[in-house]
DNA sequence: TATTAGCAGTCTAAGCAGGCGACTGCTAAC
DNA sequence: GTTAGCAGTCGCCTGCTTAGACTGCTAATA
């Protein structure tokens, strides 16, 4: 059980140890808290605190860490924070300033925060449940080739190669083109595929690859999320000498770490934290998650989130990661047409 | 100088320490080779090729490694291999299992080069030394806004979102994009900010962004790259406990990497070996770079790389280096409606 | 002159002992 | 419940020693 006094000497322990990457000892909490009390006492309550799990002492005659308890505890205590209102204006002048393209503010997110996290930041496009379709267009790249390009709803365009068994040119192309639009735009792929117009073969086949892109995009989970930040990471006195990297380096090349992190934040509103062991998988429970959906619910989502070592500053990652979703999910309201209040302004 | 019996010498040295990464003594030498000699005639040779440059020792009583002087001429004499038939096979069938798009061969190619070389591989997409546009389409996305989406030369799309001063509707945007198409079809940015036809202000406007979009890839350079096989590199011993990776990944991060190796491979043929401190840049001056160009000459060329640390299996890496850019080449050229014949088969 | 055997010399890596310093846990007093 | 004080623990650094791995040199040999 945690009274206010251990709860303060904890809380000091955490921030301290997340500041200074060392245990924390007895004196120190004495001298820099305002309990009134002397080392030997915050000795009885640390020995209550680890008795109950929330501290660590890497050997008997040093100072304690945080076990992942510990932070947990910490995390619950410092939650809804908000960015401080000079740096919310500066991230936001950045966006003012780039291409209105998802991509771009995609990486931008993901660049912006791992800088301000100093830890990878891993940022997915914002993903249709049923993607609609909104203009797709045929053009000729070679005599019997061409490209198929494809408007979703949300600005998103695809493109494919398409290879005909005869040669067709461009205005052929543009005439599908055209009867495509006006049969299919706005409908699903599913609804494509049932639909009951006369096609002509080559039609046939143009539908069947606009289809094939559609259904590709619906079913793309997590797939190539913007990541950012390694470096800082490597810097970490925890990474820098250890081959837990390599494996996490693995985990994210074989395009994992969004299938292993995302789900966790599916369904729930507001930024989550993981730490350490409360995470799944193996190669990432000595790391903690800060992670956040935006976009619009039901619509079109995506996921933002921050990995570093459990020692990580949650109280300035937590309002990152909160302000770039909220910032994420305006733009992204632009390209559905709608409009969301931001619960931050 | 080097002598027949020392350049024998010099380059089991160079192999058996890309093998084992351990310093090589002269015993194992002779033992190893058939010179046919004592150890300590194998001593008085690699006490010259010390002298000359050509080799290492870390310290008096250790055996020797290569310096770069000794890589070189260990490359020099291995260059022109050829990937064994069957693992040519082995990538072309590959190749043919994914969607044909640039985005994905490219992505594949970073993958396969990653893997085999074991080490980080770097692809950029190609790029069109002046790009010509291929088709130009406006979306309505909202009243005012529009998706600008313009297809180039060799089957890249680019799209941008534009906003209007009033509300434009599809109809009109489709009357604009015919017009648009018709004038520009074919011409280069250049071209089309010269042209001189009547246009009304909304069709001035898409212009501006349609020469704008155009311009943006003009100058883009090796942007973006795609990387692979982080993870190997911190596996290899001298990567594992030193904070040069870090330094390494900042440039990365930093879109650096390509900026600084692929001016060293531009207009040359073939396949080129950057080692150590050849290469200008400090963090990467432990490092070698195995590169070539791929594409069409004088019209669209992108850059493949495998950046690992000196002691690297070039024997391997470059005929993979080579056949991958080969087989790239080959897709691109098919792309702008090309046929080049490889030089592989 | 080129090669070689053999040995002394050099340097690393690994293991061990001792001392120092940093904290804690405990105890007994307040 | 709190505290001072002290004994005890543990990690880390230093210096020392030893074993092992190679080389460089020298003098003999073909």
């Amino acid at each position: 059980m945690i009274t206010t006094r251990s709860g303060k000497i904890l809380n000091y322990i955490v921030r301290q140890y997340i500041a200074k990457a060392v245990p924390v000892p007895s004196q120190v909490i004495a001298d820099a808290t305002d309990l009134g009390v002397s080392p030997a006492t915050i000795r009885n309550e640390m020995a209550h605190l680890e008795k109950e799990g929330y501290l660590i002492r890497p050997h008997t005659s040093a100072g304690c860490i945080p076990s992942d308890m510990g932070y947990r505890y910490y995390v619950e205590s410092i939650e809804n924070l908000t960015l401080p209102r000079e740096e919310q204006r500066l991230i936001s002048h950045t966006f003012h300033q780039v291409e209105k393209e998802v991509e771009v503010w995609v990486s931008l997110t993901a660049t912006l925060l791992a800088k301000l996290a100093q830890n990878v930041a891993v940022v997915s496009l914002p993903k249709s449940t049923d993607c609609k379709l909104k203009h797709v267009e045929l053009i000729s790249v070679q005599d019997s080739r061409a490209l198929v390009v494809v408007v979703i709803d949300g600005a998103q365009v695809k493109q494919m190669l398409i290879t005909f068994d005869e040669p067709v040119s461009q205005p052929t192309l543009s005439t599908i083109s055209i009867k495509l639009n006006s049969a299919y735009a706005g409908l699903t792929s599913q609804q494509i595929s049932n639909s009951k117009i006369e096609l002509s073969p080559l039609e046939k086949k143009a539908t069947e690859f606009l289809v094939g892109i559609m259904q590709t995009e619906d079913s793309k989970e997590y797939q190539e999320p913007y990541l950012e930040g390694w470096h800082f990471m490597l810097n970490q006195p925890e990474f820098a000498h250890s081959d837990q990297m390599s494996a996490l380096m693995e985990l994210v090349e074989r395009r994992g770490l969004l299938k292993v992190i995302a789900p966790l934040s599916l369904g729930q509103r507001g930024v989550h934290v993981i730490i350490g062991k409360e995470n799944q998988y193996e190669p990432i429970q000595n790391c903690s998650v800060v992670i956040c959906r935006y976009g619009i619910p039901e619509e079109a989502t995506g996921t933002i989130a921050v990995v570093g070592p459990t020692r990580m500053p949650y109280s300035r990652t937590i309002p990152t990661v909160y302000y770039l979703s909220s910032v994420l999910s305006q733009l992204v309201a632009g390209l559905y047409g709608r409009e969301i209040r931001s619960e931050q302004d």
